[in-house]
Parts: C-alpha cells; structure tokens; sequence
DNA sequence: AACCCTATTGATCGAATGATCTATAAATCG
DNA sequence: CGATTTATAGATCATTCGATCAATAGGGTT
C-alpha cells in the first residue's frame, strides 16, 4: 500500500537550524497541512518529518502526539472559513437575489475548491469526524434555510422549494472541486462561468427573475 | 488515531473451520468490501481476520498479499456497475428524454447510493487510483455526452448546454450519497423525488418539455 | 474405522511506527 | 569571550504491521 510514499521531495535544502518555536511551530503545521491533504490522515510522522527537513523526534517537541498535529491541522484549514457576515448579505435584500447567490458561491467556492481544504475535509469525513457533521449542519442552517425564505420570498412559480433543493443547488457546485482535488480530474479553470449557470437554471425554475 | 479501531464486531461466533476454498474467498472478499469501507483501505490485515472470524495468516493462504486483497475488493465492487445498455436506452427517442433520464437516474442512484460503493469509491479517489479517473471519463464519454447531446436536440431554449452543465446536473444528485455515506448526515429515504426536482429544473431551463 | 489431503491455526520474523530520552550545538546574555 | 539556555539531532524502546512456515485437525474416501 504504499501508493503515496513520500520520496517526493524534502522541502527544505536541510542543514538549518534553531527556529524560534512559534515560527518553528507554524512551519510544522503549515507543511502538515499539505502533507496530510496528500497522503491522508494516516500519513506517518517520519514522512512529514523528511518532508519539512527535520527530525522527526522534533515533531512530539512541539505536540504530545500525532493526534496533536492532526488537531492544529483542522484548526489550521477550518479556522475562520465561514465569514460570518455571509447570512447577512445573503438576506439583504436591497440587493438582487441572483446578485447575492453569485458573489456568495463565487467567494465560497474560491475558499472551499482548494486543494488542502476539500482533502482534509474528506480525509476527516470518511473517518467519521464529527466536525464535517456539525459543518454541514452549520452550514444548513445558518447559509442553506435562509437562503431557501429568501428564494421563497422572490419565487413566482406555482411550486416552492424545499432544503433537499437547496442542497441539490449547493451538491452540484461543490462536486467541481470533488472531481478536481479528489478525483483529479479535469475542471474549468475559472468555474464562476459554471456556477452562474447553475444558479440560473435555479432561479428560473421558481421564477426569480 | 484508533478512531476506527474495531472492536467493533466478530461476525461469526467462532470455532467453525474447514470451508470450501471457494467459499472461504467469496466469504473473505464479502468481508474486506464492509470492512474495508469502514476503516479506509489502510485497515490492518488482523482487524479484518477477527472481523471474519479466522486468523490473519489464513488471509495469506488466498491472497498473496493485501493489495491483492484490495484488488479483489475493487473487482467486486466495481464489477458490472455501469450496465451497458444505458447508452441504448438514453439515446432512444422513442420516449421522452425526461423519462430516459428520470429511469436513468432512479437506477443509477439505487446502484451507487450504497455504502460500500460509495466510500470505497472515495477512499479509492483519495489515493490517487487511477481507477476512479477511468471510471469518471467512461461516465464523460458514455453517459453524459450522449445525454448532452439529446439534451441539444431536444431542446428550444437560446443557450444550449455544455458539458460542464450536464456535469453539474450529475454532481447534484451524487451529491445526496456523498452527504449520506461520507459525512454520514440525514438524507430523504427515498431520493427520487429529489432527483425528479432536479432534472426537470434541467430540462426546463433548456426548454425540454 | 483407519487414512490421507489440505484448510486452518499458532508461533514467529523483520520492518515500520509512534513516542521517549540523552547528547549536542546554536544562539543569547553578561 | 565564556557561560547558560534550549532547540535540535540521534539513538533507542515497545508495539504493531504484513508476511512466512511448520504443526494441527476437519472431513471426505475407501
């Protein structure tokens, strides 16, 4: 099983030495960070050791355990990812409801169709973690239900729709970076021309204009 | 990281020997798919032998190694996924292309909407199988462009539709398993419903009555 | 009931892994 | 410049892992 060994490459030239420890620290989670969105959560310490050009005996330094790092890794990637202005301007509706929905998938999906994020996101969901759950449910409530009143409130068309809609809307955008860091498979460069597409199609079937 | 760890379960009570070598490999593969879907394809050889109830070497006895192990899950459960008369019945405009895709979909859904198939298709993903791009350009090539073009043909609306919207179509409702088998969240029982939202938003945007 | 074939076990090996501990040397301070 | 601090390296431990192999026993055949 060593389809992802890491002879890949050794960051550093080596041979440097004596970092203060709060930078020494950053560059331990920062290269973890990638490490781990590489070869997943059960990447070994020496690995990510030889890949930041250090030992790894330096690594339980700096945490108790490879549990630590895993958890700054998560703190790391998922500090801070929901601006919490977002429900605000997705309700505002001095602005045009198909103007709010752009700007929102075209901001978020600059944050979340990132390499490290949707991997680490994965890794972590597959093993059951149960921040992905509260994410997502987060991310129903507080962006998600809404949104759906707001298209509510905008529809003209006979028949209004439901959470499991929205997620529809929601599944089809995110799977852009699911088939490109995951599956690795070719994607537009620039998806916003995708996104606008698919908000459209939305739109239009409730009849917001 | 034992958050996997499997004390889980022993399927069988113990104490019962001697299978037929057929058998006994169609019981071990049956096994390594469940188990191998929990834990991720770096489960441990011994967690999988207590889960069947035998010992880790009788593991060794039909498979040479774990990868071999591994292929044979991949075998099993990729094996025969895509019927293929799909591309038949998608393209026979002897009865209406949201009939074609609404039969399409409701079988396709019921095939991978499944535990097993879904996460080993990720955790496959994930370590960069090349499995998973083959599989993603047969879907591309056979399916979805196809689908594309009775889409165009059948469709009067100005804008036409591209690849990347027949994609975003796809992702939307793969996107239902991906939130149940993945990150393990609530989902309708029944997708169809969702699924028969979804295309006719589709076919509607382009005009397809 | 004795025999034989072989499916299965149990013990074990060598490598790899997370973690610990002591020795070393880079930087700072007087 | 010499002493002190401490970030870092290197050696090592206890487990765990995939894999091997000789010993055992299940069960069909005669």
């Amino acid at each position: 099983m060593d389809q992802t060994s890491s002879e890949i490459a050794a960051a550093e030239p080596a041979e440097r030495r004596r970092l203060p420890p709060e930078e020494r620290r950053r560059q331990i989670v920062e290269g973890a960070v990638t490490f781990f969105a590489d070869v997943g959560l059960e990447g070994k310490t020496r690995d990510l050791a030889k890949r930041l050009g250090i030992t790894q005996s330096l690594l339980f330094n700096y945490f108790a355990n490879k549990a630590e790092i895993i958890e700054a890794v998560y703190a790391h990637v998922y500090l801070d990812r929901l601006s919490d202005d977002w429900p605000r301007r997705l309700t505002d509706r001095s602005v045009p409801l198909r103007d709010r929905l752009l700007t929102f998938y075209t901001e978020y999906s600059q944050l979340i169709f990132e390499y490290e994020w949707m991997r680490i996101f994965m890794f972590s969901g597959l093993a059951g973690a149960e921040l992905n759950r509260r994410y997502l449910h987060h991310m129903g409530t507080v962006i998600l239900h809404p949104l759906l009143e707001e298209i509510r409130a905008a529809a003209s068309a006979p028949v209004d729709p439901q959470m499991e809609d929205i997620w529809n809307l929601h599944g089809g955008i995110v799977y852009i970076g699911i088939r490109r860091h995951i599956y690795q498979v070719p994607t537009p460069d620039d998806p916003s021309e995708a996104i606008a597409h698919a908000v459209d199609r939305f739109l239009g079937s409730f009849g917001v204009v």
